[in-house]
DNA sequence: CAGAAATTTGAAGACTTCTTCAGTGACGAA
DNA sequence: TTCGTCACTGAAGAAGTCTTCAAATTTCTG
């Protein structure tokens, strides 16, 4: 579809499937497979990125700043910082074993040292996810939400520690740990690092009716 | 070195020169690494491994057993809980971005999804490390030298999700994460949970002659 | 030492992947 | 319509890998 649209719908569409092809076959995606999943041959990608390394960087590039985006969005409509913290933890766990930016963040990390590149890229992402939480959790102590036990860059760079460890025990099939549980296991730092109880909006859905 | 010790001896060094290997060239090594480093031809290595992903998977295996092995006897001459705790998270944190062990484990998380096996490696190893902590942390319950604010499972699947998850960063080479800054982090963790101030050894013999 | 067994080599075949390139077809301009 | 450009195909070459195997070498046994 869209032929004649110029080359920048062409490379936007290979980068599209670049990030499929590499979530379905890992870092190291083969030329093959990015053409497959394109609908072309290998000859028409090399036409248009000549290099299929740069390709494959570019695809991995965007899906991590695609994640960060689609969280700070997600958060923004958010007023109250414990409501806040709570929906920022629950979406930086994957929902599940097949969730496709926590398997690209898998495949990045364990490409990190012979790719040096994408450790940059996961690096900058950590820090960004640190920051995150840090306005989150200083928001809340200036407005006396949060009684902060531990300074907040101490407390966002574990909760991020806490994201991705857990995503990578999903990832490898923990047969225990799933989304629920690995929400709690966040929570209960959170409430103890905050002195804030944390009730989750499940637990407030729970003892409410859907509209109250 | 050691020609006529028979078949264990050979399969023993092919082993080890695979985890060398595995730990230089990724999870994905080559054949020919594998000789290489063992310093015999592909044909030879074929001779004792006619299945060279199952020489991988041994390889890979022993590997995680040794890690958790040398854990559980480094901190097997520690009487005291508090020292205890301080030391296993000590030793469960990369010394420094070229730590094998934890290359490894990054190599293995990379491609657990694509080898299913090595996801069940690792969670064998986090649910085990996991059951190491919450000894610990009982045993220090037990005799009043710790006041658990969270049940030990979260305090122990934390503690591994930290060391875990900081190893990653340190792989990726994070630019001001080191050994240090992350064992702060795990121990500011633990001191909340614990609600012991678990002064390091190393804080401990600042302030101490060497014998006292 | 001589023969048997174990081990290793080196090369060949089959396979996969990357890369190049001559040729094909579609589309727009003159 | 004709020409030229762009996008793409499909085949061929180059490089690397896995696997097999006959032959050579080393080690063991009596």
């Amino acid at each position: 579809m869209a032929k004649t649209q110029g080359q920048k719908d062409r490379r936007a569409a290979l980068i599209s499937a670049t990030q499929k092809a590499v979530i379905a076959h890992g870092a190291d995606v083969k030329l093959t497979e990015i053409a497959k999943q394109a609908g072309l041959t290998s000859g028409a990608v090399l036409y248009h990125y000549p290099d299929v390394q740069s390709l494959i960087l570019e695809a991995n590039r965007a899906g991590t700043e695609r994640f960060y985006d689609e969280r700070m969005q997600m958060i923004a409509k958010i007023d109250d910082p414990a409501e806040k913290l709570v929906s920022t933890i629950r979406s930086g766990l994957p929902t599940d074993a097949d969730d496709d930016a926590v398997r690209l963040f898998c495949e990045l990390g364990g490409a990190a040292r012979r790719h040096p590149i994408y450790g940059t890229l996961l690096t900058s992402l950590y820090d960004r996810q640190v920051a995150m939480y840090q306005v989150i959790l200083e928001t809340g102590a200036a407005r006396g939400t949060f009684d902060l036990r531990q300074e907040s860059l101490t407390i966002g760079r574990n909760l991020v520690a806490l994201e991705d460890a857990y995503g990578y025990r999903m990832m490898a099939g923990h047969p225990t740990i799933d989304h629920e549980v690995a929400c709690e296991l966040l929570l209960d730092y959170a409430r103890l690092a905050t002195g804030h109880p944390l009730i989750t909006k499940a637990a407030l859905d729970e003892g409410t009716p859907t509209h109250d």
